[in-house]
DNA sequence: ATTATCTATAGATCTATAGATAATGC
DNA sequence: ATTATCTATAGATCTATAGATAATGC
């Protein structure tokens, strides 16, 4: 057919983006190079004149999975407890398209490439700065420590929470989780909190 | 050849074993049938005399691994601090193959069949509920809830440590999440206790 | 002339089955 | 006679490539 170089910008990130929804909701290797391409609108064989390989479309995904933009703004709400709240909510626990990478992806990643998990681990750092950055000044303690915690038991709980075959222990993991990390970390009405 | 129902049975836990050892390492879908079947010494043709399909196989091997026995023991030693040190240890990380099946599959899970997720189902509970029994009686509030915020955050930790690409951090996560959960669940040198 | 796309396919791999073989167990 | 295993293979699927086509862009 023949295509302009701004078509072909185009349709790469069209591709990337099918990628990016879609490894999030069926694993990386949940969906084949030519049902990525139909998906884009294309045919299988336009594919390598994008991506050297399969992997390394991986990668530009997870890029995009991780970028800014979409992903900072689950653990980046304007307090804590909010950020809380709308990571573990169970609209975010089933829209696994625009789910949190980390969460979808985390038990795959430790068999990905090199160049996969370093994309990832700066995801997983910038999410714990965003929610050091949460912390009131009020809480006592190592800060980027109760991150790292508040972010792991997000990440674990609604992992489970997708996983387990019960609706009711599934909201019993994201409310359980998210009440305790509310109290332990936002402030309220603390002894010694004037506020 | 022709084998005693004795040989079969052994054969058949053979599989299992395994199946429950690398299914932990890559992934539910990362290993064939052929394969495991030559590292439990067989040929690929007596497979479906024990399993009437591979997903057979999953959901029998994931049985295994979430046994009572091997598994329970990472979230049930003597004490809570102990039970989430063992947990956080940079041993259990890189000992895929033995490792807390929750914690390798959670990520996989969401996409298995019923069968496969009402077995990990259970041993989420079992595990939440071995923690709960580990919280002392000092510790104010809801055990049950802590006890799910202890384990999501152990799942989480760990399986974040294992997809990082940078050994220091993956350090820092186990080793922070760790002291913060003893910290904050264990009891200690704390101003109305008297031990 | 170059190249973004298409159709078609080679080569690898995977699940599951068919048929042969050699023991078990009535 | 039954069956646990073996070898061999059918059929599906997946990545990557080859060659044709039709537009872009010097």
């Amino acid at each position: 057919m023949g295509h302009s170089q701004a078509e072909k910008a185009e349709t790469h990130q069209r591709i990337v983006d099918v990628a990016a929804r879609r490894f999030r909701e069926l694993g990386l290797e949940g969906i084949s190079v030519a049902d990525i391409m139909k998906e884009a609108g294309m045919t299988v064989g336009g594919f390598y004149k994008h991506f050297a390989s399969r992997d390394d479309l991986v990668v530009e995904a997870l890029a995009a999975v991780f970028a800014e933009n979409e992903n900072s703004e689950l653990v980046s709400q304007p307090t804590l407890k909010k950020s809380i709240q709308t990571y573990l909510s169970e609209k975010h626990r089933d829209d696994l398209h625009s789910s949190c990478g980390v969460s979808s992806l985390v038990s795959e990643l430790p068999r990905s490439s090199d160049d996969a998990r370093e994309v990832f681990t700066e995801r997983v750092m910038k999410s714990v700065s965003l929610l050091e950055g949460q912390i009131s000044s009020e809480i006592e303690g190592n800060h980027r420590a109760q991150a790292m915690l508040i972010y792991s038991a997000m990440v674990g709980a609604i992992g489970m929470s997708r996983a387990v075959a019960d609706t009711k222990f599934s909201r019993q993991i994201l409310q359980s989780v998210a009440a305790e990390l509310i109290a332990l970390f936002s402030p309220k009405s603390s002894p010694s909190s004037n506020g």
